[in-house]
DNA sequence: CTGATTGAGTGTACGATATACACAGTTTCC
DNA sequence: GGAAACTGTGTATATCGTACACTCAATCAG
């Protein structure tokens, strides 16, 4: 069956009533209070779909419908994420997408799982835990940044798909062997994954910016307004002494290079701060008690 | 004038060219590409509101629409922050709120700097830096729970008001008198900011839950029913062994406790991994150079 | 004092978007 | 050879943000 083809109509049978949509089942619908709502979300973005025999072939699954998403979002941000946009990328209507998702809020689950893609492949295991975490760190910030509109979406909330866990699998793997608790090596993982997450708004705003065509200088015209209007302002002495003094600006890369001695970069500080953050995990490594239950 | 009164109508006279609205001018309307939205955004979150002395008086201002709205948002989150709802809360129609913002854009971009509020008053400066930060850390996070729709805006890309500019300016206030650099500062204060944002998402999470009323049982089933999906999965061998271990789960906040041992809380998780990174920038402070230029 | 001017709040209209619903045509099973 | 199940379509609807034109009030210029 083509999109968008046949043209006829002719009375037929009488309503049907509405007929089970998109499979899998949602099994408790009809579960408790508001909470519920997640946990079908997360259910049915670890659903397969259910290739039922019945009926015509679907012309496409899910997988296409999230990769023409993305490919949307990747080219003009969420905004112009609209389910009228998808459909016609893939040639068809708007409403034969939700064959596919319930709603948008689900395909937009299932896209944010895929953007995210799959962890770095782990590091010889003899390089020890820092070099691995830091490859981990440098792989997700450098992922977030390369999917800027990840960020436009809201900071919680969503549910977490396999993609999701398997980049927690990964750092977790870095910490393997060190002889730490179950709840030390998830307390490290966010840790890293907080910094990581919590520092990369700068680079991801800049990323999104590159991503819309806008110069860099515009970008950082743009930022530097802001923090521009704290100097001489008696709120923000501090800052304004920093601002004012050498180097205050901000550097997208090398190319907006600060006024002295070394231009520090976004990238710079974030490698920098991350190594702050190792060094705070390193020191716990080298001191914690060890007489606990441990994972191998 | 009261509002929702008069219906009189007749003809009167010509059409008048647009009547620019919300004063302030934003100023280079017209100014280059796409980067300059975010500048206009920016300015006007920064323009005071000018009162015309012509015409007739404004029966609110800018904050009475804001505290309309951060109200509407506290109560029922952000999706039930429309311009209607914050109309109809102050006893006006829709359109009235144009007169006060240009669109729904800059209203919630004064909301978020609203919600911030001013950082906690500093610490005596005798206690020491580390002490300072942390007290920082612990409000900003509160900040953050206390207000978990702001976490369902998008993660970037928001102007930053005068109250973001103030927790800017308190954390580096905690670092003044150390010796550091400006940048060595700014790039302290992204660290414990990152920190403290990126690894607030679950805390974030559990409030906005309790505050639409949902059982802490419920939220930690919803967000347990993602992990629990690791458990057995080939793909996640060390997240399945620290699942099935002892205190694998999630603890709300001493209510929900894990199966063994010392229960440990999101809180404590965050305690935790602050503790690190305070470590990290410790260290650092002690083994720096210092021959450079400094904020005194 | 009087008329002009500026600006406040209103009502209506419109466009975008998600999505409910009924239907038409197709494939497979009994 | 139906009947059943299912796919994609077309249409309709509700919700929002917001443009526009209008009425009336407050102030100023003469």
């Amino acid at each position: 069956m083509k999109p968008k083809s046949s043209k006829s109509k002719r009375p037929a049978a009488s309503p049907k009533p509405a007929p089970p949509r998109t499979g899998e089942s949602a099994s408790d619908a009809a579960a408790s209070g508001a909470g519920a709502e997640l946990r079908m979300r997360s259910e049915f973005l670890w659903a397969a779909q259910a290739r039922p025999t019945r009926g015509p072939k679907p012309t496409m699954d899910r997988d296409d419908v999230v990769r023409a998403a993305m490919g949307i979002a990747d080219a003009d941000g969420l905004v112009a994420l609209t389910m009228h946009a998808v459909a016609s990328a893939l040639g068809f209507t708007t409403m034969a997408l939700y064959r596919y998702f319930p709603n948008k809020e689900a395909l937009i689950d299932a896209c944010v799982d895929a953007a995210m893609g799959l962890p770095p492949a782990p590091r010889a295991s003899g390089i020890g835990w820092r070099r691995q975490v830091r490859h981990w760190a440098h792989a997700k910030r450098a992922m977030l940044c390369s999917r800027p509109w990840l960020a436009e979406l809201p900071f919680v909330a969503a549910p977490h798909g396999p993609n999701w866990l398997s980049w927690h699998e990964a750092l977790l793997t870095c910490l393997v062997g060190l002889g730490l608790t179950p709840e030390d090596m998830m307390d490290m993982l966010s840790v890293v994954h907080g910094y990581v997450h919590g520092s990369s708004d700068t680079a991801i705003s800049l990323a999104r910016s590159r991503a819309r065509g806008i110069p860099d200088e515009e970008w950082a015209a743009a930022v530097g307004a802001d923090l521009g209007r704290a100097i001489g302002d008696p709120r923000y002495p501090v800052l304004s002494a920093i601002l004012t003094s050498a180097s205050g600006g901000l550097a997208t890369g090398g190319s907006l290079p600060a006024k002295a001695g070394k231009p520090r970069t976004i990238d710079d500080s974030f490698f920098w701060g991350l190594e702050r953050v190792l060094d705070g995990l390193a020191e716990y490594l080298e001191h914690r008690r060890t007489d606990f239950v441990t994972i191998r």
